[in-house]
RNA sequence: GGAGAGGUGGCUGAGUGGUCGAAAGCGCCGGUUUGCUAAAUCGGUGUACGGGUAACUCCGUACCGCAGGUUCGAAUCCUGUCCUCUCCGCCA
């Protein structure tokens, strides 16, 4: 959410904004409402203070009859109150229905347009490799090498569940050991989070828990969701909260599994791990002074080209467009990592991406900061970045990695948790 | 899941219908005093919104988990709700 003062003082900037991400908001609307709000706002303060004096002076009255007479002007007045209170809640109802379609403002560098006006900033230190067979997509490598059984997992859950099995557990532990060992290193704070959380804290972070569209699971008979990713829990962990200026920035680096509906989503596109129900992701998160946040952000996509290039996998690093930013995101920074299965001859798909929120969450969760020696209270900065979504980087370490004979080469990053530097199917292992 | 207790300012904790934004203590900031430290002493110290000012300042309104209700008036009474704690049950 952005604070409504700067939408007063700033609206063309606002309208402007709107447009580059191509979200429709009735700035206009809102500012003559608002215009309105305050008005009435006066309009209660002075009714209330009249009535308050009203109040005081009752127990200073001469007799039971000036007493009477008072009680009834008390009486009226609140009722004026009340009516003007009533008018003034439906206009700041209004107001915030449209304050909270409108999105953060962007970057002054981020690319104005749409999905595909997104600028490649650079590449990854490992090249696009070169195969001299017949290269597999990861859905036919997993099934061949007994690693990832969809059928299964549709007869448990549905379409977009699956089981992983052997090596492919062993390498989901050994990314997220190997995701948090790198995160531990840069200062940051490790936390396993809820896997759940209320609508409040969903919205807050800017997620919509309910409706036809809807991301998110909901836990029937409670105001519970199911996280979409640890952003949900991290920023919400601090909600409400003031925290002291010298405590930031505040690192954090979550696991949580991370339930997504995906509604609308289908396609060759969205085959296999790309696209699924439930996956395990490592997340950065931080909360930091409004000065620290874009060296953050730097920072987290300076780590998530880390994680990359020590996996030795190819990726290429996008500076998103406006129009394909999230709400809350002033800038974000994706990584598409090279995925040789992926349509024809391969394509980047996307593995991580790293936003810088500025105080658009933290308005809306209400997190502050305050300086010792400082008046009042100002919104801290939130960001979150990827550091490594499980499912996705299985698809590029399958796809790169994989041998002309049909086995998986493990990354030697991960070989010591995987225990072996080659998976190969069960009767090969077995001959062995 | 059952029974009970409770949610008050940065913290501890008083306050059961009016002068309470709220005692006291701690913490913090500033002054005084004392070789330093420690101690003593005095004063100050919440947030949000709105308003007047050139500005430190000042004024108004709201806020005692949250949402309703009663009342001229609610931290205080009533209802609902969420959360926390204790005990019991169940359980990885």
């Amino acid at each position: 959410m952005l604070d409504r003062k700067f939408i007063v003082e700033h609206a063309d900037a606002v309208k402007q904004n709107c447009r580059n991400r191509g979200v429709e908001a009735d700035v206009d609307r809102l500012l003559e409402l608002e215009t309105q709000r305050r008005e009435k706002l006066h309009e209660v303060q002075e009714l209330n203070r009249r009535a308050n004096e009203v109040s005081k002076s009752i127990g200073k009255a001469k007799d039971a009859r000036e007493r009477e007479e008072r009680k009834a002007e008390g009486r009226r007045l609140r009722e004026a109150k009340e009516a003007a209170q009533a008018a003034h809640d439906e206009l700041e109802r209004q107001i915030v229905a449209i304050q909270a379609c409108i999105p953060n403002m962007s970057h002054p560098d981020a690319p104005i347009g749409e999905e595909a006006d997104s600028r490649e900033l650079r590449r990854g230190a490992t090249p696009v490799p070169q195969f001299d067979f017949p290269v597999l997509d990861h859905v036919e490598l997993g099934e061949a090498l007994d690693l990832i059984d969809f059928e299964g997992g549709a007869r448990v859950a549905g379409h977009g569940f699956y089981f992983l099995r052997n090596e492919a557990v062993l390498l989901e532990l050994a990314l997220q050991q190997f995701a948090l060992r790198q995160l531990l290193d840069a200062g940051f704070t490790p936390v396993i989070t809820p896997d759940l959380a209320y609508q409040e804290i969903l919205h807050g972070v800017g997620y919509i828990p309910r409706g036809p569209e809807t991301q998110i699971y909901s836990i029937e008979n409670s105001n519970l969701s199911l996280v979409a990713t640890a952003e949900i829990p991290l920023g919400g962990w601090q909600a409400g909260q003031v925290l002291d200026a010298e405590d930031l920035p505040i690192k954090l680096c979550g696991i949580s599994h991370c339930f997504r509906t995906e509604a609308g989503a289908a396609g060759r596109a969205s085959r296999g791990l790309y696209r699924v129900h439930q996956f395990t992701k490592v997340e950065m998160f931080a909360f930091t002074l409004p000065d620290q946040s874009e060296a953050m952000h730097e920072h987290f996509c300076q780590l998530e080209c880390q994680l990359f290039d020590a996996l030795k996998i190819p990726y290429r690093v996008i500076d998103t467009a406006t129009g394909d930013l999230g709400g809350p995101a002033y800038r974000k920074y994706d990584l598409e990592a090279w995925m040789p299965g992926r349509g024809d001859g391969g394509e980047f798909g996307e593995v991580t991406s790293a936003s810088n929120c500025t105080d658009y969450q933290a308005r809306r969760l209400n997190i502050r900061y305050k300086r010792a020696g400082e008046r009042g209270t100002r919104f801290v900065h939130t960001l979150n970045g990827t550091a490594v979504a499980i499912s996705r980087a299985l698809i590029a370490i399958f796809e790169n990695y994989q041998q002309a004979d049909g086995s998986i080469v493990v990354p030697e990053v991960l070989q010591p948790w995987v225990g072996k530097q080659r998976i190969e199917t069960r009767a090969a292992t077995a001959a062995n």
